[in-house]
DNA sequence: TCCTATACCGAAAAATTATTCAGTATGGAA
DNA sequence: TTCCATACTGAATAATTTTTCGGTATAGGA
């Protein structure tokens, strides 16, 4: 397992909020989840741009986290259900808010090109001095 | 300039909202500028985990998807400064929400043991099927 | 001329995260 | 006995992000 070499705070809300939110495939497998897609199977089926391994190692960590919880029915074939815990539901309608906010300005972080030339200011500006400019405006 | 080698989907919300999100520094950048710390010497001042190098590849990065727009005042010294723009205000509610969701769930995050066995269900489940427990429940 | 403060940038290195590959284990069916 | 489907794991590698280091430029002051 790897050991990070630079310590994360984990006193800080959007670190940990990032934990979450912040891997690649947390968001596509809890969304997932919410719909009723339950076993690992399933799950490997529904997200197909990448792979089982990824999907499993993500989901362990969100089963670690308890934002989802694994029941395992002893059967033949081996069935295991996931589902989102009580504090996995509190993310769903972040994640959806989220996810309107990125379609809604797709656009921005796709040009990358929205302030193309700085501001200058007019020949008066240069007047300016400083400390003005610190204390306030 | 980084090239990736394996394309992000654009046209997904949270890829989108991750690119701005998701990123080390780029919560507290926005933060500091929308509680008025605007120029750069101020930002490296307030923010002291990460180096002047980080804050600005970051903040420049946040001018391209204009969510943050750039003043130069041409007097000497050299004076610039950043605030939100439209767009960029928009991220800070949603930033709130993340940070409270994090620091109500920190102990979760830190524990990281939250389901430390398997749930086993009685013996009587192991008479459940496969397809059953795909098609319902 | 050299020093200051401001703001910024290129490129290598380090750290972290994601991906791939090759396995393990269970229990029934062929 | 060998095969299947299910669920899962270790470890190497690749990809990406973050960090560090050293540099540029402007314009005034000593």
């Amino acid at each position: 397992m790897y050991e990070r070499k630079i310590k994360e705070d984990l006193d800080c809300g959007i670190v940990v909020a990032m934990k979450v939110f912040g891997a690649k495939w947390k968001p596509c497998i809890i969304d997932a989840i919410s719909r009723g897609i339950k076993r690992p199977s399933e799950l490997h089926r529904e997200i197909t741009s990448t792979s089982a391994r990824v999907i499993d190692m993500q989901l362990s960590e969100l089963v670690d986290y308890g934002i989802v919880s694994k029941k395992i029915f002893p059967g033949f074939p081996l069935c295991v259900e996931y589902s989102l815990t009580e504090v996995g539901e509190t993310i769903v309608p972040i994640l959806m808010q989220l996810n309107q906010w990125g379609l809604k300005n797709k656009d921005l972080v796709k040009n990358k090109d929205n302030q193309p030339l700085h501001v200058e200011l007019p020949a008066e500006a240069r007047f300016i001095q400083p400390r003005n400019c610190l204390a306030n405006n």
